[in-house]
DNA sequence: TATGAATGAGCATTCATTCAT
DNA sequence: AATGAATGAATGCTCATTCAT
């Protein structure tokens, strides 16, 4: 039993080494090699944790994910409200952990169309974080069905927008600004939608 | 008396071979081998045209963003508003074009963080973008100044939020849909600044 | 518990094999490839013990003017006029070892100019020898200071002036001729010098 | 006819550009792109004069020993003595020229295991400088048959063996040097066999 | 004659992977 | 479980060579 405790952990380690490389140098530095080593092991090692590379990296984009879903749960005690807006918080690169998920996610990205497993997690990651959304929207009164819907799929437009720029232009996005910004949208949906 | 190439015309060639292997295959299947395959070439013809990968690829994500950018450009006798609707579909991946410009920027963003060149090239496309797009929304007196350019950061955020959603979830993100949400969030702007 | 490797042994079978393919086909003929099938290993293999070809070749040279040394000073216990003789001696290419020393060296001193490191470490061996014979002839009471400097420098003259020519024209010059040339000319020294 | 000459010419240039590069950046360095551009040519044009890169290079080492030999041969109205003297001279790389001979044929010395031709010029160009010697030792009444050709390998060995040294290091041997050396061993050799 | 575009084999090197220990 | 030696295919790149102009 403490075995199957140390794989996962151990598993842990080791995506977590891919996502610092990543994050640090780029996904063409990520290679075995450079990983055992930021994570303290050689490449051997790996294998008895990871079949292979694309293993690796899968692992690596969903552990990122079940991170920023963790933390995302952690809010349960908190209004319907105060959840969405935290949750769309969760999509800013405002801090080391998100803008290493957003570089990870960039990262599987760009190897989606040579993998179909990274692709349908990208994708299933996607629908999950817009359905529970969708739950939100309709939990706090805003609106029902299709509007919910599309309400949800606005608000992750716009804290992904607001990623994507503070990704490409760091320097003009400080984490203040694309608070900023993602709180003005967010109150401007809230007001229409609590007018409707 | 050589033979008489036009460089530019070859280098051209070049680069958007280099697009389609990224956009078919993914960026780590882009070798020379395979760029040179898809173009028609032999490896060694690439080298007369670019001294290196790493600059092959820098050109074929600036030569990616000067096609998106010359598409905009031609639009100049249209109304500011018509400027700025089409300046903003074309952000969206609703075409083979569109699409494979996506997949060249998000391998660019892969690689930025081992490629300074790149990571500058992404920063300067996005400011020149938002630039263009402060200079309508001020021709078109919805704002002025900084509202100004948080009303051009936030349409940039909307068209790439939709754009992201719809690279992650192709299949629920049809042309259409993409275009139905930009414009419905786009007429909500316009509307809210025409109020002011 | 990993397979054990005695990494000094394999670089030795490894510059042994450089200096081979050296020897046999000239240093342009030695690629990794021929040197990794000469050694018995794959290319692969090469790059555990060194860290290029650069790093190979200059440990293949330094190899062996390290056999030559370790030959010369097995004869520690010989008087000093013989052991002057033995390690001019040495300097002949009159076996398949000393002969496969100065092609590597010759090898060597052809790329020195464009690799410091072979230039330098020519450099110290040829001054390494010259400081090892000024010892022996004023050990042998031949001379001191400059006078046993110049002394081991014509010995050297003549030693790598008969070795040189035996490289250019095998034919004319088998061992016999070498020794028997070498040997009139120390003795002519060892005369004037005994005269003084 | 006038072409004739052109392209004796030409050929000239061009070897001497090789001599260049080679002296300058080592043998590895000297591609014929390199070669080429030292000449101010282009790579094609290299091929109107040379069938390929070995007869290249072979004619640059047959070229730099031309060069030597007409240098040794302006001396024909010196007496005896002083064309003996002057032609050991010529072995020394004391001036750039020189020192340009010895790297060329040092080069060609370690590519002559892969190259027939190369190693028969050597052997070639080795035995004509002896029977030179041969020639003005016999000339000078120094010696004759047998006698005067180990005096000729003598003084070749002695003047080799010196230019070996100052190519090791250079830094130890300023052209005085070697000439002082050559011409103390020099004058013990023309006194031992005036005393005969 | 001379160019320089184009070739394609060959290079050093990297790398994911395997496997004996 | 973990090592690290060894593999060998694949990569980016170089280069002598060819050839249409």
């Amino acid at each position: 039993m403490p075995r199957i405790v140390d794989v996962d952990v151990r598993r842990a380690e080791l995506t977590d080494a891919t996502a610092r490389v990543i994050a640090r140098s780029g996904i063409e530095a990520a290679t075995m090699r450079e990983i055992a080593a930021e994570a303290g092991w050689t490449t051997g090692a790996l294998t008895h944790y990871f079949a292979d590379k694309r293993e690796l990296l899968l692992a690596t984009f969903q552990s990122s994910l079940a991170a920023r879903r963790s933390r995302r749960d952690e809010l349960v005690d908190a209004s319907t409200i105060e959840r969405l807006r935290a949750s769309l918080n969760g999509a800013l690169p405002i801090d080391d952990d998100r803008r290493r998920h957003w570089l990870v996610t960039l990262a599987a990205c760009s190897h989606a169309s040579g993998s179909r497993p990274l692709a349908d997690a990208q994708r299933d990651a996607y629908r999950e974080f817009r359905d529970y959304l969708i739950v939100l929207v309709e939990e706090a009164g805003l609106a029902t069905g299709t509007d919910a819907r599309h309400i949800a799929e606005q608000l992750i437009a716009m804290a992904d927008g607001i990623a994507i720029q503070a990704m490409f232009d760091p320097d003009s996005w400080p984490a203040g600004r694309q608070q900023g910004a993602l709180d003005a949208q967010l109150d401007a949906v809230l007001d229409s939608a609590a007018v409707r």
